[in-house]
DNA sequence: GTCAACGTTCTTGCATACAAGATTTATCAT
DNA sequence: ATGATAAATCTTGTATGCAAGAACGTTGAC
């Protein structure tokens, strides 16, 4: 027992989540969930009340814990906020990035390219968010970039479709480019908007594809 | 036990939190929680990792939990962010505002004109809680609702610190004017941009607030 | 054959038990 | 008297137990 069992578990089944290997909807029972990883109930119980306390799973009392079914509409809420966050996080770190800061985002977007002219998407995806968490960490609000980092991953699973998308690795690439310039410009406003977009544009992608699906 | 015992911990527990009866850096023993409430202590400890996963509290291994202390910085980051969501809820308001939204709105903000011409800071409070929230429904945005009331709620013993400062009252209730205008004028932008200084505001309040104390 | 009422079984919610790490206290040496 | 070390105590982490509610199947009536 070398660290934190509940811990543990929160992380396990979360990644279970965010993979969909526990699809919206399906119902997570304790004692399986606790035989599976050789542990009792409790730490299984108090793992589910976190996930519930975020808002990944619901427990319906007496009925067990459910994973949570966003449903595209609200999806498309949290692109929305996602988009907001992140062009704050722009902004910030137009104003406030340091010599460190700089390199790392250079750094990251220098991979991207790598990838991107590579047309390895998985590979892109990776560095995509080291990208982005560049910018967080250059603007220098911890608060915001733990925010942005949780909605992140809660939308990895919905932006991961994306990037099969016709075209739309160069498209983002040739967007971080913009923002690369503008946030070392220290072009706040302008930083802002484009980062805005970059992320809004996904839910709207997001959007296209349910409507396409659901037309077939 | 009519409902949910855990749930009513949580509840209770963060509302001591939010109220100050538990301070920042309070130990939070499981064993008087438990005796405190009449349960033992496994509700306690679910309820606890419920607060550890959003924050208020931090468990530390082996050690208990604590309430968490934010300190200024982060207090004045949050509110950074939380100007940052409430003028998109404006700005959504404003695009996407219904009738019933905007007799909400009305409603709440005459009320907020009768405690603010009465003197009545704590009556003003709520008023205020209740013309924000109102904006936040008319932006029929469910999650961004969500998340807004979230902070709001984090951030509520701060921001109620300001209501006594000089004049604060009217002046806020004075910006409110300014922000129905932009919403019911359908002008998304001015009203996103005043929603944002309207909370960043407190948060530069609150810096000075801090500043004051920190120099007596 | 279908539907409903009843009983069985399964699952959750909470309490209790027990082991292991942390903390405090007491004792002893310097 | 002070510091360190060891023992006692307290607290947390996990397992297990038990009661009550929900799901499920069975039996019986029509």
């Amino acid at each position: 027992m070398s660290e934190n069992v509940v811990q543990r578990l929160r992380d396990e089944i979360e990644n279970g989540i965010i993979s969909n290997d526990f699809a919206p909807g399906a119902r997570l029972d304790e004692v399986q969930l606790a035989t599976r990883f050789g542990v009792s109930r409790t730490p299984v119980r108090e793992a589910l009340m976190q996930l519930n306390a975020i808002g990944l799973v619901e427990i319906r009392p007496r009925r067990g814990a459910v994973v949570i079914d966003p449903g595209p509409h609200r999806i498309f809420e949290m692109f929305e906020v996602m988009a907001e966050l992140e062009g704050l996080a722009g902004s910030l770190a137009a104003r406030r990035f340091t010599d460190t800061d700089r390199t790392a985002i250079l750094v990251a977007h220098a991979d991207c390219e790598r990838s991107s002219s590579a047309g390895n998407s998985d590979a892109y995806y990776y560095d995509n968010e080291r990208f982005h968490k560049a910018i967080y960490a250059a603007s220098h609000s911890g608060f915001l970039a733990e925010q942005c980092v949780a909605l992140h991953r809660r939308l990895q699973p919905y932006r991961r479709l994306q990037l099969r998308v016709r075209n739309r690795v160069a498209t983002s690439f040739a967007e971080h480019g913009a923002i690369v310039e503008a946030i070392l410009a220290g072009e706040a406003e302008q930083a802002r908007t484009l980062l805005r977009q970059h992320v809004s544009i996904q839910g709207e992608r997001f959007s296209d594809l349910v409507a396409t699906l659901a037309s077939r």
